[in-house]
RNA sequence: GCUCAAGUGGCGGAAUUGGUAGACGCGCCGGAUUCAAAAUCCGGUUCUUCGGAGUGUGGGUUCGAUUCCCACCUUGAGUACCA
């Protein structure tokens, strides 16, 4: 009997559907244990052999931890709103919702074919009304939501209008705008509703404002900052520029200081929770006001009816260096610039704000050693010395980041130091003992301070505490930290996303009521902006509320009494899979995004798996939104994964044929590889370069024969070394790197014709270089042919084989025979020609100890997720039971179920051959007994100052004194010796001899 | 620039606490089987001037270093005027 895996792998995938094999309860006696796969977006082209990597990977450990006696959640499901299917609607006018079925059509086949032990009764997609329900839900909870500081911690919006009504917002200390203004318990309850409103969206954890954005006219759609790659859009390379909007955002920043602390806690990789950490950015230092002179002397009289000058404030991590400002300097875009600029100034500075708005971010960052800036003409007070000092604008200084107003000291910061050099600006020392006649001098460590008054001769952290006091004493300043963190930007000018549950009365956002939901994505004619630049729903012709019949309703039927305009904005990509692993505990629940009996059975994930690439967007927003539901008592853990681990890419091989760039020729002429790398050696061998002119000669020969070109001309001569590598399709390459020319020639038309220079024995060889896995390369590998040809288990083992999970690795499909043939090698190991091998023999000695050490390293290795190392343990495994000739059951039967989370199908059917009904999936894991491997004897390796020579074996129960008898007296240790004496015998019983001397 | 990874045969990689470097597999070479091919099986495969040398380079610690320390080089990823 042969190894039909086509057909067993068909036979037990239908058999876990059928069986349900891997539904997870939600109560058990077993212990929970809770694996998950990163969100999958299922794209048109579907999966290529990268994309399971993880998958396996996760499944082997949900499968170990099934056979460990784990009740094992193990779920599926699909991030299935996305631009990409709207693009596609754009241009097909399909509808994304057909595109994404289909999408998921493909992904669900694809899936199934590898085995995966999925509970797709769990499924949930994010484009599912059932499912954006709940997070139009949680939107509206964080609508209702504020940050109070004084108990750290979400807190419901009708505790903070209580305060307002009884005390105003003198006393609280909440997470909210920067431009908040102060009002008493009367003032608040004489505000009209639309001031109250306002003011509370400035607490709301989620919160409409204007805002600068990043417009991507091209997409006609806002963009978050990690979806802008050097200044263009990720996705199709568009430029980007800034753009005030009325948005919505979230209000991440009210986290900062949790969402860093909580990094401590929980598993995750050093270099994901580093990204986390500088993109949370927090930088201790003082925040400082600084009085607005309007004349060069005086301080401004106040004007305003409440008594205060103007000030600016200022952030900085140095306020031990305040005696050394000698300029400030503002974002151009700082709200102070307009009111502050003496009219002198006023045209060179309007100039300077719109050359720099007009300048790109990409602009901008292009060029960072062009140093440019504007003197406003006006002056602020110095708090101590009381001296003035001149205040800049420069686009150094950015308006997104502390205050967007620094206090420049360019003796102590780079920046500073060349801007005052270019504008001539004085640099005073305030540092004992620096040079900064070249450069600033930033080293806090080394700082000693000088020429400041009280500070002098103190370091920098004694400094920074004394500074710190004096300016709060005098009501201009206090300690700050500060985080690069930045609220959310959340809404999207498009269609296929989530429609927030909002309508606007009299301008100002109301939710509806949760019992409404879900408020379905409408139908529209066109996916694209309306003419008046409105976003896509802009175009629906039902889209209103009315609160009467509470519904949505025809936006004719707008009377702004009873039925008002719905928002047009929708929901961006991360807002559903910030907590979706919540819902795969409890997912049809329709009352509930899950019960508290669900969640409190499974708590959190225990095992993430995914791509590092969403290092600072999903993985960050989603530990946020956990934190708010857990702030609001929604869920029981305000971290939702104990351990993350990400898996590297798999890189594919890319193949080239080198076109020589000539006018000469009309056809296409593609060198093969051999002459490109001769053309390589050119300059290195003369002797090489001889034979290749050889070659030249009789490959232009060959030319002119086959081809009919008559003349040579010397131009081709001189641009010899002139080839474009052009991507070949990897499909038409074999092994052996030959490529298959016919295959080539009809792949595209311009290549119909194409001359092909072959090697000397008629093959065309391509060139091969490692990169990104992608369509526009033609190096993708599908996994369907694998599975048809070497099977889903061969692909798994393969994908695993490979190499560390965590690397980045390329993808050699020529390597898979390499485990398919040891799949091959099992199977013959159970089953031989005429029917099972397996006997109730007793297990031989050596039987016994390959099957314990296996144990031993396989368990160690998935513990580790080390599983490239358990591929070639197995490997061995076989071939030692094969070489035992065993046929023993007690040793074959353990053996499937180790081998059974990597391979399941072949396990599942010599597990059922062995004559077992159920499914081996829960299996015990066999029990490892070390008594197996106990030695009685060891071959010492003998060194020679550290230099092994020769091995001997000696028994195990040696000590050194024997061990040093038979070694010193053994012929070779003399012949290495020659006549000297060793200085020193080491011996470590067990392990080596090393003879020194 | 900064931060984080990683550098081992022709290739993917192994060596878990410092103790026989190159396991396992691919590829390649030789052989068996076959009319032939595929498949299968067996043997070999770091380099070598056959003394040895050897884990990116140069130092150091140690009886002993791929493993620990210092400096540097290269590659990849992330981030970037963050005050």
């Amino acid at each position: 009997m042969k190894y039909h895996f086509n057909e067993i792998e068909a036979k037990w995938q239908k058999y876990w559907a059928e069986n349900q094999t891997f539904k997870a309860e939600n109560n058990s006696e077993k212990p929970k244990y809770y694996v998950l796969d990163m969100f999958p977006y299922p794209s048109g082209a579907g999966l290529h052999v990268g994309h399971p990597l993880g998958y396996i990977a996760s499944d082997i450990y949900a499968r170990y931890k099934r056979h460990q006696g784990f009740n094992v959640l193990h779920p599926q499901g699909y991030d299935s709103f996305g631009l990409p299917a709207e693009q596609y609607a754009i241009q097909t006018g399909q509808h994304p919702a057909l595109t994404t079925e289909e999408n998921i059509k493909t992904y669900r086949r694809q899936l199934d074919q590898i085995g995966f032990s999925f509970d797709w009764s769990r499924e949930v997609r994010t484009s599912d009304p059932s499912y954006y329900k709940w997070t139009q839900w949680i939107f509206i909870q964080l609508f209702n939501s504020w940050y109070n500081d004084d108990s750290d911690k979400a807190e419901d919006i009708s505790e903070l209008i209580k305060i307002f009504t009884s005390e105003g917002n003198l006393k609280v200390n909440a997470v909210c705008d920067d431009t908040i203004e102060l009002f008493s318990a009367e003032d608040w309850n004489s505000f009209d509703s639309k001031k109250q409103q306002q003011i509370l969206l400035q607490y709301r954890l989620t919160y409409l404002a204007e805002t600068e954005v990043n417009w991507c006219p091209a997409l006609g759609t806002v963009l978050a900052n990690d979806e802008i790659v050097n200044g263009v859009s990720e996705r199709g390379g568009h430029p980007v520029i800034r753009k005030k909007m009325t948005q919505w955002s979230m209000r991440i920043s009210a986290y900062a200081e949790r969402l860093l602390q909580g990094l401590e806690n929980i598993d995750w990789t050093d270099s994901l929770k580093e990204s986390q950490r500088n993109w949370i950015g927090k930088s201790v230092g003082a925040s400082i006001k600084f009085k607005v002179k309007s004349l060069k002397f005086k301080v401004e009289e106040p004007t305003t009816n409440n008594q205060q000058p103007t000030t600016i404030e200022v952030f900085t991590t140095r306020p031990d260096t305040i005696f050394g400002v000698s300029f400030m300097t503002l974002a151009p875009e700082h709200e102070l610039v307009s009111e502050i600029t003496t009219p002198e100034q006023k045209a060179e500075v309007d100039a300077y704000i719109l050359a720099t708005a007009k300048r790109s971010e990409r602009d901008r960052m292009a060029d960072v050693k062009t140093i440019s800036g504007a003197f406003t003409g006006a002056y602020v007070e110095h708090p101590f010395t009381k001296q003035p000092i001149p205040v800049w604008i420069g686009d150094y200084v950015l308006a997104g980041y502390g205050t967007g107003a620094v206090m420049s000291v360019p003796c102590g910061d780079q920046r500073d130091y060349d801007f005052a050099k270019h504008f001539n600006i004085p640099i005073p020392n305030i540092f004992e003992g620096a040079d900064i006649s070249e450069e600033a001098f930033s080293d806090k460590d080394k700082t000693i301070i000088a020429n400041s008054d009280f500070l002098n001769g103190l370091s920098y952290k004694e400094a920074t505490k004394k500074i710190i006091q004096e300016l709060e004493k005098l009501g201009q300043g206090q300690g700050k930290t500060n985080y690069r963190l930045r609220d959310a930007v959340f809404s999207r000018q498009r269609y296929w996303g989530e429609p927030f549950p909002v309508y606007y009365v009299n301008s100002m956002p109301q939710m509806i009521d949760a019992k409404h939901l879900p408020i379905r994505l409408p139908e529209v004619e066109k996916y694209l902006p309306t003419e008046t630049g409105e976003p896509p729903l802009g175009n629906a012709t039902v889209w209103a509320w009315d609160t009467k019949q509470c519904s949505v309703v025809s936006i004719q039927l707008i009377d702004n009494k009873t039925v008002f305009p719905l928002e047009l904005n929708t929901m961006p990509g991360w807002a559903g899979s910030s907590w979706y692993f919540n819902r795969y505990m409890d997912a049809h629940n329709e009352h509930e995004f899950a019960s508290k009996e669900a969640l409190n059975y499974w708590k959190d994930v225990d095992l993430y798996i995914g791509g590092s690439e969403h290092a600072t967007g999903h993985l960050l927003y989603s530990r946020f939104w956990q934190k708010f539901l857990f702030d609001k008592g929604l869920v029981l853990v305000d971290e939702y994964a104990k351990k993350l681990i990400n898996q590297g890419m798999i890189l594919g091989t890319s193949a080239f044929v080198y076109r020589l760039n000539s006018n000469d020729f009309i056809k296409p002429v593609l060198f093969s590889k051999c002459f490109i790398e001769k053309v390589i050696k050119e300059e290195k061998s003369y002797t090489e370069y001889e034979e290749y002119k050889k070659h030249e000669k009789s490959l232009f020969n060959n030319v002119k024969k086959n081809h009919g070109v008559s003349m040579i001309s010397s131009t081709v001569k001189s641009d010899w070394k002139h080839f474009s590598p052009i991507h070949a399709d990897v499909s038409f390459v074999n092994s052996s790197d030959e490529l298959d020319i016919e295959a080539f020639k009809n792949w595209r038309e311009e290549f119909k014709d194409a001359i092909f220079i072959t090697e000397i024995d008629n093959t065309y060889k391509v060139g091969r270089e490692v990169e990104k896995m992608s369509k526009s390369k033609y190096n993708v590998v599908n996994p369907d042919q694998i599975c048809v040809d070497y099977g889903a288990d061969s692909l798994r083992l393969y994908e695993m084989f490979l190499g560390p999970l965590e690397q980045y690795k390329p993808w050699n499909t020529a390597g898979i025979t390499g485990v398919h043939s040891f799949l091959k090698k099992l199977w013959k190991l159970y089953v031989g020609e005429e029917g099972l091998n397996v006997t109730g023999e007793e297990p031989s000695k050596d039987s016994l100890k390959t099957l314990h050490k296996t144990i031993k390293k396989v368990a160690e290795d998935i513990e580790n997720f080390s599983f490239n190392t358990s591929v070639s343990t197995f490997m061995i495994a076989v071939n030692e039971l094969t070489a035992q000739k065993c046929t023993s059951k007690d040793i074959l039967e353990p053996f499937l179920i180790l081998i059974s989370p990597y391979a399941p199908h072949i396990a599942e059917e010599l597990w059922s051959q062995l004559g077992h009904n159920e499914s081996i999936s829960t299996a015990p894991f066999p029990k490892f007994d070390a008594s197996y491997l106990v030695e009685s004897s060891k071959n010492y390796p003998i060194s020679f100052n550290g230099k092994m020579r020769f091995t001997l074996e000696l028994p195990m129960d040696f000590n050194a004194k024997q061990i040093e008898e038979a070694v010193m007296a053994h012929e070779k240790t003399q012949e290495q010796l020659q006549g000297r004496t060793p200085n020193k015998v080491i011996i470590v019983p067990g392990k080596i001899v090393n003879i020194v001397g």
